[in-house]
DNA sequence: GCCGTTTTCGGCCCGACTGTTTTCAGTCG
């Protein structure tokens, strides 16, 4: 079944095949395509009915017609021809770092080497000694990086929550012990993709020595792979790159914008310099030798006539546009969020530790909080709260903050049939299902709050999941949970529920420890969504209060 | 191969870093 993420691959696999034949431009037009189809919120196969494969930015006629094709057929005939042509280990030494199209064409051609393995064996024999341009060291690189290549997955992206743990502990180290005056992680961390293959680290410094010596010996860091006077770059334990630069203070903003990406949306950024007379780079917005903006990302973006956008909507899906217009609409931020709907105890949590989380939410500033009294932990394994934890929930609630009991539903426990006995809460969490695919029901059986729209329920992706339960969430009047994790949507998934026009319920972590990733991983991923205020359902300042009232009345 | 409120042809981001170099090519992001 033709899919967006397949074709996007193929459009790849025909840049690098087209890259190792020596072509100047047209490599890059494919991978152009093929980011802007891989951003798309909506399938290929519905563009196209459309009529509308055209204004997907990069696509042209060629590629137009190689997606009908593709889409009639399952495959592109092109790709094909050109496979023929080149041997595929020579589009695999690709992905070697450090070898480019240049190099695997020149292995290829002129020394008949065909793929990273026979690579190897031409280096152990001695092949590429006194080959002109291989010198000692160049060959020393290759051959420490065809070992890399071969022990380590080439090209895996880390989940965000994974990543940000891990971003946070090295922001720490440079705050704390490199004098850096401002650290910022830049990037599509930055932008809130749901995985990031490396994380870029901007800092400001007098002493970028100093900053790249504390980088290397923070408990994180593996191997330095090269220093240079502004930039370092180091593998982690895990394996994942990080680049570290420092940048004058006069060029924070411009540098900030340029590293946070996309790459496709600086391009619009700088096509757009250009036709005001401008030009931008990492250092600042430049009109002939002068620098007019960079301090800022503001000022950068006000010196090309455009509104701050914030990150995660740089993705070249007409936020420039849009900006030119004028403000955008502001997105949902943390201190919009006013309570949190669905929140888990341990299932072994006394009194004492809702009294924590309660504290937590108060100092939070928060006005409900919802709190699982029977649901599921992760395992998908049911729980109930003590008595006396229950005891306290019913007496907790104070003026400012009130403290509402929920009750999550597993639809599969129940063969999607309405539970025979759905035990009084405040409101309700439906989970479609934790252990199968579950159609939804035809008619709401009662009111939940909040749905959470799990990865395997009724589809491949969440979106398709999240599809085949809009009519009932909008029945039902409940809001899609969105964030880290495979029960919940992630930005595309939230994209689609916010057209479909459901509200999002993001969790914020109030329940979790300090340094847990989840609320500020979903509050990117709902910004991402480019979701305001308004289409948050805990950013409302009442409760969503809807079942029989069981807390502090009476 | 794509794209155009000065272009339907002639451009296509650009700077850092490395290695092999005597002034530059390749890779990367």
């Amino acid at each position: 079944m033709p899919s967006n993420a397949e074709a996007a691959e193929i459009f790849r696999g025909i840049a690098d095949l087209l890259d190792v034949m020596g072509e100047r431009f047209k490599p890059e037009a494919y991978r152009r395509a093929a980011r802007s189809i891989d951003s798309l919120t909506e399938d290929l196969a519905s563009v196209a009915a459309r009529g509308e494969l055209r204004s997907i930015p990069g696509v042209g006629d060629a590629i137009e017609e190689k997606l009908r094709e593709y889409l009639a057929s399952g495959g592109i005939g092109y790709f094909e021809r050109l496979q023929k042509e080149v041997p595929a280990g020579v589009a695999e030494m690709l992905q070697v770092p450090g070898l480019g199209p240049k190099t695997a064409r020149r292995f290829w051609v002129e020394l008949g080497i065909e793929g990273p393995a026979e690579l190897l064996i031409a280096l152990d024999a001695g092949r590429l000694v006194g080959v002109k341009g291989f010198g000692e060291r160049k060959l020393a690189q290759i051959r420490a990086a065809l070992d890399a290549h071969r022990t380590a997955a080439p090209g895996a992206r880390l989940p965000i929550e994974e990543a940000y743990p891990i971003a946070q502990a090295i922001v720490r180290g440079l705050r704390e012990r490199a004098g850096a005056e401002r650290v910022e992680v830049a990037g599509s961390f930055r932008r809130g993709r749901e995985t990031v293959g490396d994380l870029d680290i901007l800092v400001t410094s007098d002493d970028p020595v100093r900053a790249f010596d504390v980088f290397s010996s923070l408990p994180e860091v593996s191997e330095v792979l090269l220093r240079g006077g502004t930039k370092e770059t180091a593998r982690l334990r895990n394996g994942l790159q990080v680049d570290v630069r420092v940048v004058e203070p006069a060029s924070f903003g411009a540098a900030l914008v340029y590293f946070t990406g996309s790459k496709d949306h600086n391009v619009q950024i700088r096509s757009l310099a250009k036709d005001r007379g401008l030009r931008v780079n990492e250092y600042g917005v430049l009109r002939g030798e002068e620098r007019v903006a960079g301090r800022s990302e503001e000022e950068v973006y006000a010196a090309l006539g455009l509104a701050w956008i914030p990150p995660e909507l740089r993705e070249a899906r007409g936020e420039v546009e849009a900006a030119s217009r004028g403000p955008l609409p502001g997105l949902v931020a943390e201190s919009d969020l006013r309570g949190d709907l669905h929140v888990h105890l341990s299932p072994e949590a006394g009194p004492a530790a809702l009294d924590r989380l309660v504290r937590t939410a108060q100092d939070r500033g928060y006005s409900y909080l919802g709190v699982v009294v029977q649901g599921m932990d992760t395992d998908g394994t049911p729980y109930a709260l003590s008595e006396p934890t229950l005891e306290r929930l019913r007496t907790v609630s104070t003026a400012s903050l009130r403290v509402f009991s929920v009750h999550e539903v597993d639809l599969a426990a129940e063969r999607g049939a309405p539970p025979p006995e759905v035990p009084v809460a405040d409101w309700y969490v439906v989970r479609p299902s934790v252990r199968a695919p579950v159609p939804p029901p035809s008619a709401p059986f009662l009111r939940p709050v909040v749905l959470v729209a799990h990865r395997g329920t009724g589809g491949s992706s969440k979106g398709e999941a999240l599809l085949s339960w809009t009519a009932f969430a909008r029945a039902a009047g409940a809001s899609v949970e969105v964030g880290p994790g495979a029960e919940r949507l992630d930005s595309t998934g939230a994209r689609q529920a916010r057209e479909a026009g459901l509200s999002l319920a993001v969790p914020t972590g109030v329940g979790e420890p300090a340094e847990s990733p989840t609320g500020p991983v979903a509050l990117r991923f709902a910004r991402r969504a480019g979701a305001r205020p308004a289409e948050v359902r805990n950013a409302e300042r009442r409760p969503p209060f809807s079942g029989a009232w069981t807390g502090d009345r009476g």
